[in-house]
DNA sequence: GGTAGGATGGGCT
DNA sequence: GCCCATCCTACCC
């Protein structure tokens, strides 16, 4: 598998949105897995309650307020961990959610840790289940994404695609606002 | 094809 | 004590 360079730690400092539909596309990588990220959420943090950041600083969200390209992990309803980049300039809130992959490295691997993907596209087409097959946990919490195992890079072609948007899925605070981004068209998207 | 309900535990009020 | 940025199974069209 040949893929791109490491995305740059500028890549990140940017506002969340457009560091959202920028992520669409590029290649999420852990170990010898990897897959094309073709579903993100941003969490701009600040007036949007729905961000973990809103409620400000705690031991659970401090990397989100530290510099830009670094992994927040956290636990959610008691047996997942959902998979986030950190983005803005250093001490500004902001993540995106990675919420789904179409794999392309790593396939079997993928399958052992997720026996009940019966379809190649539940492989990761959500957030709890892209953290089973790529491996990443808790422990990656604050990782550097420019180095080391777990990196974003650019893909060996980039391909054009439209982005559609959607409301945030699961959450019922800013629940209408439309920041859910898709690769349009795409089968590996948790849902339409 | 579709969905209701349960599993399961950390974070925060 | 309540709330989750979820997933899977069973069950029902």
């Amino acid at each position: 598998m040949a893929l791109g360079p490491i995305l740059p730690r500028r890549f990140y400092a940017r506002d969340t949105i457009a560091a959202a539909r920028a992520l669409l596309g590029r290649v999420l990588v852990k170990g010898a897995t990897a897959g094309i990220i073709v579903e993100t959420e941003a969490y701009p943090g600040g007036d949007d309650l729905a961000s973990h950041s809103s409620r400000g600083l705690t031991n659970r969200t401090r990397v989100i307020f530290g510099a830009p390209g670094h992994a927040y992990v956290y636990f959610v309803y008691g047996m997942y961990e959902c998979f986030n980049i950190v983005v803005e300039p250093e001490g500004r809130p902001g993540c995106v959610l990675v919420r789904a992959l179409e794999p392309i490295a790593g396939l079997d691997e993928m399958r052992r840790r997720r026996p009940a993907a019966r379809r190649m596209e539940d492989l990761a087409n959500g957030p709890g289940k892209l953290t089973i097959a790529l491996g990443i946990t808790l422990r990656d919490y604050g990782a550097d994404l420019t180095r080391g195992s777990l990196v974003v890079r650019e893909p060996m072609e980039p391909a054009s695609f439209e982005i559609a948007v959607t409301p945030r899925v699961g959450i019922s605070a800013c629940a209408a606002l439309p920041l859910r981004f898709l690769i349009a068209g795409n089968r590996f998207v948790s849902k339409i």
